[in-house]
DNA sequence: TTGAACCACAAA
DNA sequence: TTGTGGTTCAAC
C-alpha cells in the first residue's frame, strides 16, 4: 500500500488506540496530512492518539465529521509496520486498536522536543587526580565523543554524581545542552573472530542480510557451539550496511549478560527494550528506532512492535522458549510474529536454539526454513554422560529427595572442588500444604490453585495470581490445631536437605522469586560462575544460557515432573528442558555427568534424552502429531470465557458450542466447554473451548463469524488464543 | 476505553 | 425530590 497524502479538509481514516470496531473518519488538518502520520483527534469529549490509516470511508454523517486536532511530532508510521499490525491483528483475531497500542507503548512519545544536560570531555585538567576521577575520565573517553548523561557516566564509572560535579567545576568535564532523546553510540562491526563451523554458518547469514530479502533460518547448536557469535556476524553485516537489527531474547534476566557480550563484540551497548527499562529510555529507543538512531535493539517480545526505520535482520534467540508466547492481553507468539514481520519487511529472520520447537524443526525438515547445524567447538561444552537413577529401586526416607547414587556423585565433585547443580522445577518450599486431620489442601481464595509454601517469605503464595497468606497454624477447614504438613519438595526444601546432608558445602539457590531485581540475580550467577558455591539448587532459570565453567554434575531431582498431565507438548518441553539443563555440565577437559531421577526410566521421552538421538525423537513426535492432526500439522484455537458468575460462563460457552455451524462448515471440530486448566483465576471462573481444524482452512474468519453470533454479557470476557501453547 | 445518559431504587 | 449505583451506548 503506497502512502497517500491528503489536502486540508479531505476525509481521512484514523485508527485510534480506543477499542472501537472501526476506523473513524476525520477531516485532514490545516496543511494536510499523510498515511501513517501520528495525530491527535477529538473523540467524544476527549482527545486521543491515532494514526492516519488511508482515506476516509465517507459513510458517516458529513456534518458530524470533525477535523484532526493536530499532527504529532513523530516520524510517520511506515507502511511496512502498518501492514504488519494489520496482518498480526487478523492472524491473532486481535482488534487493530489493541495492536496499535502495542506499537505505541512508550510514554511521552509526542511531547515537544526537550533538552537535557550531557557531558563531554573538557579542556582543563583536574587539580588532583584520584582513582574515582580517573575512572570517570576513562569511562568518558570510552564513549568516544558520543553524548553521555551524568547518570550513564556514574553507572559506567561506578561513582556518585559528586565526583562528576567536582570534575565539571575544574573544567575537566564540560556540560552541554542536547536534545533529550539522543542517538545510541555507534557500534563497530569490525572484528569478530570465528572458528571452524562458525565460519560457513556466519557466511550464510551474512549473505542473507546482504541479499536483503525474506528468508528464515534455523540456527541449531548446543550451548557452547558459538551460536551467538555466529548471528552477531549477521548483525554486524546489518550495521555495516547502515541498517538496523533486532535480537529477541525470551527473558529479561538474560539481557544483562547478553548486553555485555554485545559490548565486547561491537564496542558499545545496543538499545535495550523490555518492561524493566525506564520510561525515559523506552521513549528514546522508540524514537531512535524510527529515526535510525539505533543500529541494534535487544529486547523482549514487545520489541517486535518498534517502528524500525530500516530493519535488516531479526534474530529470535532460544526460539523454543515458551515465554515468547504472550499469555495475557493480546495473545501472540513472538516467534511466529517475528517471522511474519520479517516476511512483510523483506528481511531475514534467524531462529536460534539448541533444542528447537517442533514447529520450527518441521519447518526446517520440510524445507521451508534453511537449517544450519553448529557442532560443539573443541574445548567448549560437550553433552555430558547421561544416566537415569531408577527411583523405584531407591528407598528414600520421608521428605528426602536425593538418592544415594546422586548424593555420592555430589560428594565426589566436592572432593574434586567441582560444582554440582540440582535441578527441580518447583519454586518455594513445598507445593502442597495439607491438614493431616482432614486431608484438606490449602488453596488460593481467588483461584482454584493450591498455595505453595515459601519459607523464605514465611507465607503461602499462589503461583497463579500472586496472592499470599500466612501459613495457618490451625486447619482452615476442620480447625484442627498443629496438624498442617508441608508435602512435596520445592527448591527451598531441597536446599534444606542439602544443608543437612552436606553441612560443609556452600549452597546457592537460583529461583526467579528469590531475587528482587535482575541485577541481584546476575550477581548471584556471577558469584556461582566464579566458584562461590559447591552445590547450586535451581528451577527453570538455570536452563537458560548461563555458563558455569566449574560445573560438572547435574542432578535432575524429578525428571517425571514435566511428563505428567496430558498436554501434547509435555514430551517436547521435558526433552528440551532436560537437554538444556544437562548441557550445563562439563567441558572437554572436565567431562560432565547428568543423573536423571525418574520413576519411569523406560518412558520414550526419557530414553530419547539418554540416547541423544535428537532427530529420531523429533521425527517420532512429528509423526504422532501428524497422526493426531495437531500442530504443526493441524491448527488449534483456544477460546477462554471468564466471568465472576460461574453459571453465566457455562451458559454462554454452551450456547457457543451449540452454534458451531460456521466452524463445522469448514470441517473444524469444537471440543468443550470444559473448565480451563485453572478453573478460577483472580475470582473469575474460566471455561475453555477448543477448536481443531485442518492446516489449510480459513480458521480465523470462521472463528470470527462463530463468536460474532452471540452477544456477550457485560462482565464476561472472551479471549481467542490462536495456536495455544497448552491445549486441554 | 471513557464519559454521558439513562434507569431503578432508597433515603428523606 | 435528590442522591447513588449500576448498566448501556456512542465516539467520526
Amino acid at each position: 500500500m503506497a502512502d497517500r497524502t491528503y489536502a486540508t479538509g479531505d476525509l481521512v481514516g484514523v485508527l485510534t488506540t480506543e477499542p472501537l470496531g472501526r476506523i473513524l473518519d476525520y477531516r485532514a488538518p490545516d496543511g494536510g496530512c499523510g498515511d501513517g502520520d501520528f495525530v491527535e483527534v477529538p473523540l467524544g469529549p476527549r482527545k486521543v492518539l491515532g494514526v492516519v490509516w488511508g482515506p476516509g470511508r465517507g459513510d458517516f454523517d458529513p456534518a458530524k465529521v470533525r477535523p484532526v486536532s493536530r499532527l504529532l511530532d513523530a516520524r510517520p508510521m511506515r507502511a511496512e509496520l502498518r501492514a504488519f499490525l494489520t496482518r498480526a491483528a487478523d492472524y491473532t483475531l486481535t482488534p487493530l486498536p489493541a495492536m496499535l497500542r502495542l506499537a505505541t507503548r512508550a510514554p511521552g512519545l509526542f511531547d515537544p522536543p526537550a533538552m537535557r544536560r550531557i557531558l563531554r570531555p573538557g579542556a582543563g585538567d583536574p587539580t588532583r587526580m584520584t582513582e574515582a576521577r580517573a575512572r570517570v575520565l576513562d569511562a568518558l573517553a570510552a564513549f568516544g565523543g558520543a553524548p553521555v548523561t551524568q547518570a550513564e557516566l556514574c553507572a559506567e564509572a561506578g561513582v556518585t554524581p559528586g565526583v562528576i560535579k567536582g570534575l565539571v567545576a575544574q573544567g575537566a568535564i564540560r556540560e552541554e545542552e542536547a536534545p533529550r532523546d539522543l542517538p545510541y553510540p555507534p557500534l563497530d562491526p569490525a572484528g569478530g573472530r570465528l572458528v571452524g563451523a562458525q565460519i560457513p554458518a556466519a557466511d550464510h547469514l551474512v549473505a542473507a542480510v546482504a541479499q536483503a530479502g525474506f528468508s528464515a533460518t534455523l540456527l541449531k547448536g548446543v550451548t557452547g557451539s558459538g551460536k551467538t557469535e555466529v548471528y552477531l556476524e549477521a548483525v554486524a553485516e546489518a550495521i555495516r550496511a547502515g541498517r538496523q537489527a533486532l535480537v529477541l531474547l525470551p527473558e529479561i534476566a538474560l539481557t544483562a549478560d547478553f548486553l555485555t557480550r554485545v559490548q565486547a563484540r561491537f564496542g558499545a551497548r545496543p538499545g535495550e527494550w523490555h518492561s524493566g527499562v525506564t520510561s525515559t529510555e523506552r521513549r528514546r529507543l522508540w524514537k531512535m528506532a524510527a529515526e535510525g538512531g539505533v543500529q541494534m535493539v535487544v529486547g523482549a517480545r514487545s520489541a517486535l512492535f518498534l517502528p524500525f526505520q530500516d530493519l535488516a535482520l531479526i534474530v529470535v534467540d532460544e526460539e523454543h522458549d515458551t515465554s515468547y508466547k504472550q499469555e495475557e492481553g493480546v495473545l501472540y507468539n513472538a516467534r511466529d510474529m517475528a517471522v511474519l514481520r520479517a516476511s512483510i519487511t523483506g528481511c531475514p529472520v534467524v531462529l536460534a536454539s539448541a533444542t528447537p520447537s517442533l514447529e520450527t524443526w518441521v519447518n526446517a525438515d520440510q524445507g521451508r526454513y534453511h537449517r544450519i547445524d553448529l557442532p560443539a567447538r573443541f574445548g567448549e561444552a560437550v553433552l555430558p554422560d547421561l544416566r537415569t537413577i531408577d527411583m523405584r529401586a531407591e528407598k528414600l526416607d520421608a521428605n528426602r529427595w536425593i538418592s544415594a547414587p546422586l548424593a555420592q556423585a555430589i560428594q565426589d565433585r566436592m572432593a574434586k572442588g567441582e560444582q554440582s547443580l540440582l535441578f527441580l522445577n518447583r519454586r518455594g518450599y513445598a507445593p502442597v500444604t495439607l491438614c493431616r486431620a482432614c486431608g484438606n489442601q490449602v488453596g488460593c481464595d481467588h483461584c482454584d490453585a493450591r498455595m505453595v509454601e515459601h519459607r523464605f517469605l514465611k507465607r503461602l503464595v499462589c503461583h497463579q495470581c500472586g496472592a499470599t497468606k500466612p501459613i495457618p497454624q490451625a486447619c482452615p477447614s476442620c480447625g484442627a490445631e498443629g496438624r498442617m504438613a508441608a508435602v512435596g519438595p520445592g527448591v527451598e526444601r531441597l536446599a534444606e536437605e542439602v544443608a543437612a546432608r552436606f553441612p560443609e558445602a556452600r549452597t546457592a539457590i537460583l529461583s526467579s522469586d528469590l531475587f528482587g531485581s535482575a541485577r541481584a540475580l546476575k550477581e548471584q550467577i556471577e558469584t556461582i560462575a566464579e566458584g562461590g558455591a559447591d552445590i547450586v539448587i535451581g528451577t527453570q532459570i538455570v536452563a537458560k544460557g548461563h555458563n558455569f565453567p566449574l560445573l560438572t554434575l547435574v542432578g535432575v531431582i524429578d525428571a517425571d515432573l514435566g511428563l505428567q498431565g496430558s498436554d501434547l507438548r509435555a514430551a517436547e518441553r521435558t526433552f528440551q528442558l532436560m537437554r538444556q539443563v544437562s548441557g550445563r555440565a562439563g567441558r572437554a577437559e572436565k567431562p560432565g555427568l547428568a543423573l536423571l531421577q525418574t520413576h519411569q526410566p523406560e518412558h520414550p521421552v526419557i530414553r530419547a534424552i539418554l540416547g541423544g538421538e535428537e532427530d529420531a525423537f523429533w521425527r517420532a513426535e512429528a509423526a504422532g502429531r501428524r497422526a493426531a492432526g495437531t500442530p504443526p500439522f493441524g491448527r488449534l484455537a483456544g477460546i477462554i470465557l471468564s466471568s465472576p458468575d460461574l453459571a453465566q460462563v457455562f451458559d454462554t460457552a454452551n450456547d457457543l458450542a451449540r452454534r458451531s455451524e460456521p466452524l463445522t462448515r469448514i470441517g473444524a471440530q469444537v471440543f468443550g466447554p470444559a473448565p480451563a486448566p485453572i478453573a478460577r483465576v483472580r475470582g473469575r471462573h474460566r471455561v475453555r473451548l477448543l477448536v481443531k481444524a485442518e492446516r489449510t482452512t480459513a480458521l480465523q474468519s470462521a472463528l470470527a463469524e462463530w463468536v460474532g453470533q452471540i452477544r456477550l454479557p457485560a462482565n464476561l470476557r472472551l479471549a481467542i488464543d490462536i495456536d495455544p501453547q497448552s491445549f486441554l
